[in-house]
DNA sequence: TATTGCCTACGAATAAAATCGTAACAATGG
DNA sequence: CCATTGTTACGATTTTATTCGTAGGCAATA
């Protein structure tokens, strides 16, 4: 099992990795532009919290240019990981299936995604 | 579906609405206590929280003898869901399911466990 | 060349959360 | 009656996160 200890992203840093998981490669400016569409802070808040992003170990950063162009340097499944898992941890007692049983509860959830996790499932199961 | 825009709480504050969750009532001592197992603060920094919690509307109290008596005033389940929910939002791009296969992907699922979510699985897919 | 625009750097202000120290008070026991 | 103990109240400090203002640089262009 990796020990590898992340650095926990605050919620606005979250944020801002959530463009470059989608984008995979970002400037500054376009990671604004896609914030700005619900929220509204300056361009220098971005930048300074990608900065201390960069500081902390969370995006890697090309400066060869002017415009340095950002990358994750963290994994969408290890942060999502390391969310749920402390979720589970301070709000369902440790146990998964109870968080499972939650989201699942109280949500509209499609067929084929009854499907899928029918899927995954019966795999679990085998083992 | 209920509206009721509750305040979320903090990480600080779900730590002591567990305790209450869990005892169904409590005085500030006896979730100091608590807490105090892993975590070291102090007791008026617990207290603190407390007051602060009863002002939000997290906690009622019962302060007709000295020592107060608090329970919880937001539920457990609501309180789970409304951090699913935003986790889904901010993590999962809105999807239970990516939630649900990760939280069962990575994890060490009894049997039993299995079998549990099985049904409810199934359940749902009667629907 | 001077001006404009876009970029980074960075200190500082602001906001939010957590922690603590001290005062005041009541109950208890010697 | 007085000292001790356990309690609340509450202001102040500290810590962490977010936001922004301003300076400096470089490149395109009028």
């Amino acid at each position: 099992m990796a020990p590898t200890n992340q650095i926990k992203p605050t919620e606005s840093e979250v944020e801002i990795l959530r463009v470059l998981w989608d984008k995979g490669t970002a400037t500054v400016r376009e990671v604004h532009e896609v914030l700005s569409l619900h929220k509204d802070s300056g361009y220098t808040t971005t930048l300074k919290l990608m900065q201390i992003m960069f500081e902390k170990g969370l995006v890697k950063r090309d400066d060869s240019s002017k415009t340095h162009i950002y990358t994750p340097n963290v994994s969408k499944e290890n942060t999502q990981q390391q969310f749920v898992g402390k979720m589970i941890n301070s709000l369902f007692g440790g146990s998964s299936t109870q968080l499972v049983m939650q989201a699942l509860g109280n949500n509209n959830t499609t067929k084929e995604e009854l499907d899928e996790i029918q899927q995954l499932l019966n795999q679990l199961k085998k083992q």
